[in-house]
RNA sequence: GGCCCCUUGGUCAAGCGGUUAAGACACCACCCUUUCACGGUGGUAACAUGGGUUCGAUUCCCGUAGGGGUCACCA
């Protein structure tokens, strides 16, 4: 059996969407499973759509995602070029070659006649009006400069039947299919056309692509045939949808990869998840690294149905992620967003780190959770009742002015000492350790919920300013009736 | 509309003729606990529908409904 190829064939028309890198991402895991390639096309023959700058997003994405490739434009490879309009004249010979063998044929007709060939429903279907030019006229009229475009010659009658890896048996009839254009006016070949060219001429073993082409893998497979070429392996994979009727697109400015990088996804978490979109392993893990992807990855794991995208449960996996990290990798990779927050370049990060680590599950939350440690000011004082804990701003009254001394008087301020101080206070006033630390902690942070408790942020603040804060809520107490 | 495809809890998703129909996210409760988290335990919640086939259908076949895709000189 020969070497597994595989490849990703974007269209350098924005950003890469979520459905384009997963589409990309089982590629590179099919081929990597098997010892195989993994290649990078570039379909830009769509010159009225291609965008400044796109390749380049692909290139950066895939790289960032890890998903690498073993050729491609700026790799190199024995195949290229493999960017298709560096190709014009491959197509334009094979083309010639297939209307030899009778596989397609030149066109001549005006766009208008087309328009005319209207159906009821407002259905074109062109109607084989050239078929039967004579290459004389053929030759005469594309010497006298008259525009054309080739055409697939698709029979009348048969039908074409394909097996999908994960659809199963593929069957349409000709008589569905139209003669489309493989090569358009401008000397440009249509996907149509040129993913069959390239792909044979790459050698590519198994196509994996988007469901939207099962349909018309049949007409492809004729050119394959009309060439004598033998037809790939097909892997059609389900859409990624935005909520059951819509898929997920660039159009809706659905979120990309970028964006959620941007927004403080981790990215492995992003490609794990993505993965887990339309596919799951023979034992159900989720978390997994792109080389446990690799190993796990099968065929039959792949599902029929398309998947909607959570996002909720891709933060769950992004804070799975998070967690992991040792202090150093998540100072280092929070960076940019560490530096959004009051408190950058003021405290120990790496203390703040592991305060952090649990209680987030993307990087964007950062500055939310620890601003506080830089602002401080008026707060509810309800904040002192809590149910559970049984206080009440009556609690905090006695509390405070305790806890405040005992800061005040002891030798070392350590998170141990500050523990023990409010302990004596606890054994002293005969409460229960909750009512002491809840009320001390909402003083000095003025905040319902923060990461760490009193002796995290005691240490955080220093002895002065947790004193100063202290001060400043018995006085807000005080100012209460 | 024609053709192709899909249909298990709110979501992802096991299952591939006989199961108490997994697991995960989310949600709820409890435990742990100096808050919030983390962690632990438990819980609510699903086979779209109607016919077959079969001793027996979530699983196989047909219809219906719902959904997606496709019918471009876009990919």
């Amino acid at each position: 059996m020969s070497k597994v190829r595989t490849r990703f064939a974007p269209s350098p028309t924005g950003y890469l969407h979520i459905g384009g890198l997963r589409t990309a991402l089982y590629g590179y895991l099919y081929a990597k499973k098997y010892g195989g390639d993994f290649i990078l096309r570039i379909e830009d023959t769509d010159s009225a759509r291609y965008v400044d700058g796109a390749v380049q997003i692909i290139y950066d994405t895939l790289r960032d995602t890890g998903i690498m490739y073993d050729e491609g434009p700026d790799v190199g490879g024995d195949y290229g070029p493999y960017v298709q309009s560096e190709r014009k004249s491959i197509y334009k010979e094979y083309a010639e070659k297939l209307v030899e063998l009778g596989g397609a044929y030149y066109c001549f007709c005006t766009p208008e006649r087309i328009a005319g060939l209207k159906d009821a429903e407002g259905n074109v279907r062109y109607d084989k009006h050239c078929l039967n030019l004579s290459p004389e006229e053929v030759k005469e009229r594309i010497a006298r400069g008259e525009p054309y475009v080739i055409r697939q010659n698709v029979p009348l009658e048969g039908e074409g039947s394909y097996h999908d890896l994960v659809y199963g048996d593929i069957t349409v009839e000709y008589k569905d299919i139209e003669d489309g254009i493989l090569i358009k006016s401008d000397g440009m070949p249509t996907y149509n056309f040129a993913n069959v060219v390239d792909d044979h001429l790459m050698g590519i073993t198994h196509v994996i692509r988007g469901t939207e082409y099962l349909s018309s893998t049949p007409k492809y497979n004729l050119m394959y045939d009309a060439f004598g070429w033998e037809r790939p392996t097909y892997i059609h994979l389900p859409p990624i949808m935005k909520d059951a009727q819509h898929k997920l697109s660039k159009r809706n400015g659905d979120a990309s990869y970028e964006d959620f990088v941007k927004k403080g996804f981790v990215k492995e978490a992003i490609v794990n998840y993505i993965a887990l979109l339309g596919w799951s392993p023979k034992d159900n893990t989720e978390k997994m690294s792109l080389k446990e992807l690799i190993d796990n990855f099968s065929l039959d794991g792949i599902g029929k149905s398309p998947a909607i995208f959570d996002e909720v449960k891709m933060r769950w996996l992004s804070g799975e992620y998070i967690k992991a990290m040792s202090d150093e990798e998540f100072v280092e990779r929070a960076d940019e967003f560490l530096k959004k927050s009051k408190v950058y370049g003021k405290y120990d990060l790496k203390k703040i780190a592991v305060l952090l680590k649990t209680r987030i599950e993307t990087f964007e939350e950062i500055p939310a959770k620890i601003d506080f440690l830089e602002e401080f000011g008026e707060y509810d004082v309800s904040l002192y009742t809590h149910k559970k804990m049984k206080t009440d701003t009556e609690t905090a009254k006695t509390v405070l002015p305790l806890a405040r001394d005992a800061i005040a008087n002891l030798k070392e301020f350590t998170f141990d000492s500050v523990h023990d101080a409010m302990m004596k206070i606890v054994k002293g006033l005969g409460v229960k350790n909750g009512q002491v630390f809840w009320c001390v902690r909402v003083a000095i942070s003025g905040k319902e919920s923060t990461p760490g408790g009193v002796m995290e942020i005691a240490e955080l603040l220093g002895r002065e300013e947790t004193l100063r804060r202290l001060d400043y809520s018995i006085s807000l107490l005080s100012a209460e009736k």
